[in-house]
DNA sequence: CTTATATTTGTCAATATTTGACAAGTCAAT
DNA sequence: ATTGACTTGTCAAATATTGACAAATATAAG
């Protein structure tokens, strides 16, 4: 169930030495929520992902990365042909940044 | 708009001679939808790809790496760190293969 | 140009999923 | 047994997805 962004901001809030209550009323959210965030229970919205990386000193785009790694991960978890489509989409994304940013 | 699953499912059925009023019935949807899941509007259940692939005389697992594909691609679009993402995701793939299939 | 057929577009309500909030639970330390 | 930190379970509200339909736009044929 733990994702790999969760873990990653547990063990940056106790190095940061602080309680899920200091970090959850600084996000604007309760207890409960951060602790499934943690766990990987619930997944945090990207605003909260920079709000995490401001509040721990830690860096955005690895924290980004993480975050949208797990989001990758459960779209593809359970299928056979993940490890091919991977390719495929990681193709695509190259072929398409061509024709600069969009959108 | 357009994405890699839509277009091959419209080449196949061209290259089939069949309608999109014949093959929605097929799949008991109308042809707007078909309309939509040809262009990338819409996306198709998994048991609709396999559907199809059996429509089009078509291999399963290609259908289906395209399909995924498109569903990552949905995730990492608009992403800076996507293609970092994907290489995190990869790497959690293989390491959680190795416990084998649970679920 | 008019008709006929194929496909696309737009809208909407029904359904499903996600979200945030709360109460109550466990666990560890005292 | 009380306190503090965290977790679990549940629920309704907010959001998103879906399927169905009517209407619009091609495309082709006469």
């Amino acid at each position: 169930m733990a994702n790999q962004f969760g873990s990653k901001i547990k063990e940056l809030r106790e190095t940061n030495g602080l309680l899920q209550r200091q970090v959850a009323s600084q996000l604007e959210i309760d207890t409960p929520m951060l602790s499934k965030i943690e766990r990987g229970e619930r997944k945090a919205k990207k605003e909260q992902v920079l709000q995490f990386a401001k509040l721990y000193k830690a860096d955005n785009n690895e924290l980004l990365t993480l975050w949208l790694a797990d989001q990758i991960y459960d779209v593809i978890k359970d299928e056979d042909v993940a490890s091919k489509a991977m390719d495929v989409a990681q193709e695509e994304l190259k072929i398409k940044s061509k024709r600069t940013k969009k959108k």
